[in-house]
DNA sequence: GTCTATAATAGGATAGAC
DNA sequence: GTCTATCCTATTATAGAC
C-alpha cells in the first residue's frame, strides 16, 4: 500500500471513529506512520484528504448496498436483506454520521459524497419498492420515494438510538418494526 | 437571567449548532458575554457545563413530546401528531445529534440525558402503540417496542437524510412513508 | 462573583533540508 | 517524496487581582 493510500485508509478510520472535527492531521499522520510533509505533499490539507477518504467510503457503501438491493427475490426480500445486513451498529454509519458535523455540511466537497450516497440509495430503494408495487406485492397507495426514505431513515435513526442506549438492540427493534410494517402492505 | 443561566442557554445553542467537540469554552464565554472566571466559578469545566445544558434540553424535549403523545385522539393520531410536529429539520435533533460524538458517548454524565430521553420516548411511543392494538386500531402481530423504535428512528434518520441533502424534504418523505405504513395496520 | 493574566497542550499548516 | 523544524492560533484550563 502506498503512503498516499495509507493516509486515505487511516483517515477513513478516524473519520468514522471521531468525525471530521474530531480528526486532526496529527492523529492521521501518527496512525498512518508518516510525517507531516508526506501528508501535505499528497493533499492540500485536511479537507482535501477527508474529501478523498469520504469518496472512497461512499463508493464502498454503494457497492455493498447495491449488491443487496439488486439481488434475487421479491422486493420485500431485497429490502429485508438490506435492513438485516450485518453492521457494526455501535460504530454508526461512516457516511450518515458525517451529517452531524457542521463543517462537513457547509463544505460542498465534503458533503458531496454524503449527499450523493443518500440520493443514490433513495433512488435504488424507491425502484425496488416500485417493482414490488407493480408486482402487486405492496399496495400502490404510497409514493415509492416516501417508503424508500422511511427505510433509509430507519437505518440511520437506528444507529442513533443504539449509540444513545449503548446497545445495538434499539437498532434491531427499529428494523423489526419496519419489516413488520412492510409485511402488512 | 443570571450569568449561570446565560452560560447554560448559550451552551445549549452551541451544542446544537456545533456539537460537543466543536464547542469550545471560549466560544461559550464570548457568546454569553462573560469572562473565563465566571464559567469556571459556576462549573468545574466544559463537561460539567455541557452535561447541565444537555439535561435541560432533554427535559424540554420530553415535555414537548409528552404533550403530543398524551393528547386526545386515537393512537394513530397521536403518533401522527408527534411525527408532524414542527421541527427546524436542518438543525437536526439537539439530543439525538449528540450520539455522533464519541466523547459524549464515552462520558456517562453526557450520554445520560441522551440515553434517558430515548428510553423515555421509546416507552411512551410503545404505550401508545399498545393502546392502539388493544383498541383494535392496529393489528396486534408486532411488538409495540419494535414499532416504537421504528417511529423514533424515522425522526432521527429523517434528520440525517435532510442534512445530507441540504433540504428538509427527505425528512418529510420519511415521515409520510412511515405514516402510510402505519395506516395499513 | 467576575475579570484579566498566564500557561501547557493540540490544531493546522509552511519551510526547507535530505 | 519524505522528514524535521518552525509558526501561529485555538483549546482548556489555573492563578490571582478586583
Amino acid at each position: 500500500m502506498t503512503t498516499q493510500d495509507r493516509l486515505i485508509e487511516t483517515t477513513r478510520e478516524l473519520l468514522w471513529e471521531r468525525g471530521y472535527v474530531g480528526t486532526s492531521p496529527k492523529a492521521i499522520q501518527q496512525r498512518a506512520g508518516v510525517g507531516q510533509g508526506s501528508m501535505y505533499h499528497h493533499f492540500t490539507g485536511k479537507p482535501d484528504l477527508a474529501a478523498t477518504a469520504l469518496r472512497r467510503t461512499a463508493e464502498q457503501l454503494r457497492a455493498g448496498a447495491g449488491q443487496l438491493l439488486a439481488g434475487p427475490g421479491t422486493a420485500y426480500r431485497r429490502i429485508e436483506a438490506y435492513l438485516l445486513a450485518e453492521r457494526d451498529v455501535l460504530r454508526g454509519c461512516p457516511i450518515g454520521g458525517m451529517t452531524q458535523d457542521p463543517e462537513v455540511v457547509a463544505d460542498p466537497a465534503l458533503r458531496g459524497p454524503v449527499q450523493e450516497t443518500f440520493a443514490w440509495l433513495g433512488g435504488r430503494l424507491a425502484a425496488v419498492v416500485a417493482e414490488g408495487q407493480a408486482a402487486g406485492e405492496f399496495t400502490a397507495d404510497a409514493d415509492p420515494a416516501d417508503l424508500a426514505a422511511a427505510v433509509a431513515a430507519i437505518v440511520q435513526g437506528g444507529y442513533a438510538l443504539a449509540r444513545a442506549a449503548g446497545s445495538p438492540e434499539p437498532f434491531h427493534q427499529a428494523v423489526r418494526g419496519a419489516l413488520a410494517l412492510l409485511r402488512a402492505r
